[in-house]
DNA sequence: AATGAATGAGTTTTCATTCAT
DNA sequence: TATGAATGAAAACTCATTCAT
């Protein structure tokens, strides 16, 4: 990933060409979230962008940039947008749920975004055959940030004793699975998918 | 469908004919495992296993018949590895247990066809752009029998009051998310994993 | 061509050898008339035919042998159809309209048959691109027939000066295309059809 | 369809892209011409035009595409080229003998269009198997126009009574069948021709 | 007498990328 | 800043044919 370089030596960054970029990523995820990863081929986003296909070559250092970038710009999102969350609980547990509730709404008001991030992760590959975001949902900014604070509760007393890393990652996975069923079945409840992983963690973690 | 989309409505299966489909099927299998969906084409499989492009077309209606056997097989495979491993229990919660580490015993076991599915599962679209196999680990065979031992454990008194599908997605979710770690982390210790993930589902759901 | 000659060295034509040409030839007549000369796979014509691909090898020397003995062989039935009705007229005008109502009931009598010889003369190449039955309808041994009507005719004085060659491929032409028409429009009356055409021909060489 | 599948419904025609547009059109039909519908493929195509296969790809939305376009062009010309021939003459004999002298010109003048038209006419299918320009000769515009002036003719009192359509497609017929004989013997005297022509339908149609 | 198995050549189409303008 | 034009590689798939049995 290689985020606000561009490919050409080209340095002042205009407004209009940060409009530019942000089109053409919002057209990505639009064209991820709506077709899936390997049916999103350049001309298909262009075309979703109303724009011609050279234009994202000229913005971005081909399709892996891209996709680069649009996982780059939304898990910055995500994380701008439970952090506030996190920091306003006090207590490993009341964090906790604060985590799960925070990323739920997350997804209710960034739909899109979250399948689209979500499907990308989960296809987007190396030439070596590696998912390149294997570690997202795993060992990234956010995960790090759960995972500390499972310790803390651990080291508080509110936790019991556990592996951090696999209640971290079942956590995160029980969240894209909260996703993936919304997307199966788009009239079902989050409100109350969330309620259940609230408590079902509580349980989990609690002495 | 049968080799050259025979005019007989069931030809005997040679054994030949069934040698073939299963070499063809492994390399599949081998294939979108290493290389992921997107990168698995008919040729990458031929060559993987060391037949020609035409074989495939002629066992298979297609790529996508070739893709549903794999997870389809792999599916029935999984089912007869887990179900003894249920019936050998008395007790939903002992039950849930058996579920969990006979999953992940069979991923332990069968390391490329987990890994595969996994992948088919999350990539395998229809023309429309829908998940072809979105209902695998929320609605299939063995997710039912889950939600039955879930709803039996509720009914015995052993469970707590919660969503079934919900816990059921969840501890799918986990158990592909310990074969996710698995992938990242080879010399990551699965049956510490296992113990892990028991504990918390057996926490998270008792009462 | 090669009628009546076995591409391996066989000689003994056995009932059930011609049976099953003969059932190969028909399943190839229905599949052209029904799908056209570049649909016309021979896997779809095994398929029609209820044997498998490789008979039709065993039988023929390949496609081309195939169509060629589809094209001789309704020819040959044409003619044995047409013939005697010509015998039985006295006169070049009375055989003229004999000839043209003839191969109109022909043609009602083997609507399959019929199309498919006209499919295959419009289509079927040879590898330097020329077609492989262009003479038909123009000097073939029907055609040379119906010259030798019309010279006659011009001989005893019942038709005008004009040239033989031009209206014979100019009576075969209008009676392919009643065959045409009758594929476009199922539903119409192809008595009526050949009263017109022996009318206008009657008109058009008649002195 | 424009390039690339552009957004906006209609894009400036540049005059390379008419020229392209054009010269692929050209090499599809001295293709087709030449070695006829079925082996007329892209790559042909393509080599004959001296560019890549995918330059097809990029100005046409695919074969049906490019031979629609093909059809249409040619048909638009040919009605370019007769219509004034006609308007030029009065009455309906003298009208009919200018359409089957000017098409006959038509075709000595654009030898390689008219076979090509004649070719993907007889060949080119629908997937249900129907021919896609079945119509053509039997119900388009200009034939329309040829049955406007028999019927004009008859209620003029210069033609007898007689059924316009299948007149119109024997005239239609007989043209492209001088178009076959002269396929077959390049060397045939088309104008004499089209002078046996024209008083073969004199008689058959006149009163 | 018959055919299952296999294949290589060829089909149309899609794609990411490059480049001159 | 933007893009029209072009391309080669690769995709899935079809086909007529061959061959061993």
């Amino acid at each position: 990933m290689r985020p606000q370089s561009s490919p050409h030596p080209r340095r002042p960054q205009s407004i209009i060409e940060e409009a530019r970029r942000a089109q053409i990523v919002d057209a990505a995820i639009t064209t991820v979230a709506r077709v899936g990863y390997a049916q999103a081929s350049l001309a298909r986003i262009a075309h979703s962008a109303g724009i011609s296909k050279s234009v994202i070559s000229y913005y971005f250092d081909g399709k892996d940039d891209l996709l680069d970038q649009v996982v780059g710009e939304i898990s910055t999102g995500m994380w701008a947008f439970i952090a506030p969350r996190l920091a306003a609980e006090a207590g490993a547990r009341a964090r906790l749920g604060a985590y799960i509730r925070a990323t739920l709404d997350y997804m209710r008001a960034h739909r899109m975004r979250s399948i689209a991030v979500m499907t990308i992760v989960g296809s987007h590959r190396r030439e070596d055959g590696t998912l390149r975001f294997a570690s997202l949902g795993a060992d990234d900014a956010i995960t790090r940030e759960l995972v500390e604070i499972l310790r803390q509760g651990q080291r508080d007393g509110e936790f019991r004793d556990f592996d951090p890393q696999v209640v971290a990652a079942t956590v995160n996975r029980a969240l894209t699975g909260a996703l993936a069923t919304w997307v199966l079945h788009p009239e079902a409840d989050m409100g109350a998918y969330g309620v259940e992983l609230v408590e079902l963690f509580e349980l989990a973690t609690g002495r």
